[in-house]
DNA sequence: CTTTTTAACTGATAAAAATCATTTCTTGTA
DNA sequence: TACAAGAAATGATTTTTATCAGTTAAAAAG
């Protein structure tokens, strides 16, 4: 049903929306669970930001006084390790609202944001959140099934990290992209990463990671071209990743 | 403050019990934050049970209609991977409360659950849960933050697990464990692992935790008699996880 | 108290992955 | 358009880790 009310208004420009009320965004997120009075209340204390590709969000162990509504574009949230190695946590698009660990725990931030491509994202206050939170019944529900969910996805990234090859994790990971930003009108899965970006993922040495990508390659099971990826077989793709 | 509660009570049969207000236990979770009426409810309905060293308490993808609040003992939270090899995601001990992201999100369980001692815990229903979080802020806020906690503590180990070698990660487990479950009356580290269970918590085939642990003996950095594990030079232990 | 079973350990070897070195290709810039 | 800088790719080598095979030690069963 949430599929219908995002296909009509496509030909909208999203980011010149100003109000929260009229955001197709928030129907993929928590924020749909907002009244049209905190929804009012939010569209007058959000401001609008656009960050270009490569520009950081906000850094680990950095204090945010608010969280960040993902409108359109991608980024990523990763982790600095003590060998200056960086590994990526997880990805977010639109409709994903960045920071609300962070604002409802009222400590730092543990993982840097860095924008994939050009990003739009509403800034919204923290002191307008925490009375959302507090007010609204549904809304703190449904942000913690948001919580829950997100730790189900770290627990299994975990244990997938854990115990795969790098060859097994490399395939998974494919797999995950295209589920996650679908390919396109080429075929090809619609985010770019450096080769080093796809080592941080499946965290290793950035020639392994383009070593295993030119053997998948010879093995017809994915197809390159400069930055993009198109998986040609999926099926082997998810045996390689199970193992077989 | 917690603490002073805590430390009163220690004569106290705590598993004989049968009142949820009297439980010192829920001091340590989200339970402080109900009324004395809930507590009163939920004493009325919950049931307490006690698991053997090695059961289960339960199964990834069984569906579970309560939460576990755990009293006394440990028990390890696991995910079987494709090739059959467990990995170990988290311990939980006395405070801890089991099975609340299936339950919030209504979905079963996606990790197994086994007691490493004799484990009481007392078994609460969904609906006394959805009933309290539904009414009490307070309480969801608490389960809210709970989830949040979780939830960058798998970040982190995520991070740590793909970037760092077997040596690091098994020197990193090592003090988690230590930092965890404390050190009994003789310096040994209060949990009683399998060489396989640490294994499975470091993601790494048995003999090499082995050969691993032998080494660090050797190294005189740990102590090792049995199961029982001993921190000798801390310090050191924290280089190496660090990779200097 | 033995026997049986299971877990812990050790060595040898194979496989996987990291590192180092170098070349080729892209991309941005003068 | 040419050039420099950075990214991607590839080969050679070393290090790390897994696997296999076998021994020893500990725990459970009879």
């Amino acid at each position: 049903m949430i599929f219908v009310i995002f296909v009509i208004p496509l030909y909208y420009n999203i980011s010149t929306m100003g109000k929260c009320n009229q955001c197709i965004i928030r129907h993929f997120n928590s924020f749909k669970s907002l009244t049209t009075q905190e929804l009012t209340c939010i569209s007058d204390s959000k401001t609008e930001l656009t960050f270009k590709k490569g520009q950081v969000v906000f850094t680990e162990g950095s204090t945010i006084n608010g969280v960040f509504c993902v409108k359109t574009g991608k980024c990523k949230l990763s982790k600095l390790n003590s060998n200056g190695k960086e590994q990526i946590v997880r990805f977010m698009k639109g409709g994903d609202v960045l920071g609300y660990r962070s604002v409802i725990v009222n400590e730092p931030v543990t993982l840097t944001v860095t924008a994939l491509d050009e990003m739009k994202a509403c800034f919204i206050p923290k002191s307008d959140i925490m009375e959302a939170l507090e007010q609204n019944p549904k809304f703190i529900m449904d942000m913690m099934k948001t919580a829950c969910t997100d730790l189900k996805d770290a627990n299994m990234t975990l244990s997938k990290m854990a115990q795969k090859t790098v060859k097994q994790r490399l395939a998974d990971s494919l797999l995950f992209l295209e589920e996650t930003f679908s390919t396109n009108n080429e075929g090809y899965i619609d985010i770019q990463l450096s080769r080093e970006e796809i080592s941080s993922i499946i965290g290793t040495a950035t020639e392994s990671a383009i070593r295993l990508l030119s053997e998948l390659k010879k093995e017809k099971i994915i197809n390159l071209k400069g930055k993009n990826i198109q998986i040609l077989n999926s099926s082997k793709l998810r045996n390689i990743s199970e193992g077989f």
